[in-house]
DNA sequence: ACAGAATGCTACGTTACGTCA
DNA sequence: GATGACGTAACGTAGCATTCT
């Protein structure tokens, strides 16, 4: 399976193991993006400096690209075709009110100059028009790249530089790539997220359900007990667990403290039962059992 | 020392081009 | 050849951190 195909179908991506590696971390949790955008960092730091994800990706690897590449091939392009923004047309897009962003394009207008005046020198095109052409990235730009990727996801501005002048692309060009190729990894990130979620919910649907079904058996032998007898008592030995932090009782059956979705909307244990659940969900990951 | 401006980087959303079926 | 879907380069914008004044 390549990049490609895991785009397409992000299932047969997690069905092909890449959850494998899945835990409950930062990135199950909340994939980033998703609650906030992440604080900028400086260049030099790592990626994910502290909660890097739980999983990794196999993005990276040199198979993602061979369609594309041999579309390239097929297509017979060799080299970059230049098409450099017409600094016009970007600025007459925008309101001159942006000083900020007008100056770096300045700056970028002139980067495009100097490009233009020495590697980049062989476009036959340089027409002013406002439309934006696009670059198609050869195979050996995109491969090293994407090596480059691997090795840091972030580049700090000599690395851009440099890596700019190996590909014979605009450090903006490299910049682009960078970010582009960011946003893809992360969209792949939250697709796996979203799958095992929806897994956790499969699980806990089912696991509920069992509850729910032991409950009835336990309702149904709530009637043959004694009817002064502590309702503790009535459960049999084997469904009773201690919390061992507050050491209250309570039934492994989690709906037992209230906090269990029940089906008829009665609380096992009823309002003098010594048990409290705060959470309204069970975490079968979190909680061997559902006492507290 | 502190405040505010400038700068540089990022994420995110969007646009538009190139390719393919 | 026309067309729609898709991938992705390029762009616009806003937020945050750092540096400068």
């Amino acid at each position: 399976m390549d990049y490609l195909d895991m785009m397409r179908n992000p299932q047969d991506t997690c069905d092909a193991g890449l959850s494998l590696g899945l835990a409950i971390g930062p990135a199950a949790a909340a994939p980033p993006g998703l609650l906030r955008r992440r604080a900028a960092r400086p260049c030099s730091e790592a990626p994910f400096p502290d909660n890097k994800p739980s999983l990794t990706l196999s993005l990276s690897d040199g198979s993602m690209r061979d369609e594309e590449a041999a579309a390239l091939v097929k297509s017979g392009r060799s080299g970059p075709a230049a098409q450099l923004p017409s600094p016009c047309s970007a600025v007459s897009s925008f309101s001159a009110a942006y000083a900020m962003s007008s100056v770096k394009r300045e700056k970028d207008a002139e980067e495009a100059e100097a490009e233009r005046g020495s590697s980049r020198g062989s476009d036959e095109e340089e027409d002013n028009s406002s439309a934006r052409k696009k670059l198609r990235l050869t195979k050996e730009q995109s491969a090293l790249l994407e090596d480059r990727f691997k090795e840091h996801s972030t580049l700090n501005p000599k690395q851009k530089q440099a890596l700019a002048k190996q590909l014979n692309l605009r450090p903006r060009q490299v910049e682009v790539w960078f970010q582009n190729r960011r946003a893809r990894t992360k969209l792949k990130q939250t697709e796996v997220d979203c799958e095992f979620l929806k897994r956790c919910y499969e699980t806990l649907t089912t696991e509920n359900q069992r509850l729910q079904k032991e409950l009835q058996e336990l309702k149904a032998l709530k009637t043959f007990s004694a009817p002064s007898a502590p309702l503790y008592m009535q459960f049999p030995a084997a469904t009773l667990t201690m919390c061992p932090s507050c050491e209250r009782i309570g039934g492994s059956g989690g709906g037992g403290g209230g906090g269990g979705v029940v089906a008829d909307g009665s609380k096992v244990g009823g309002a003098g039962a010594a048990v409290a659940v705060p959470s309204k969900m069970f975490n079968p990951f979190t909680h061997s059992s559902a006492a507290c």
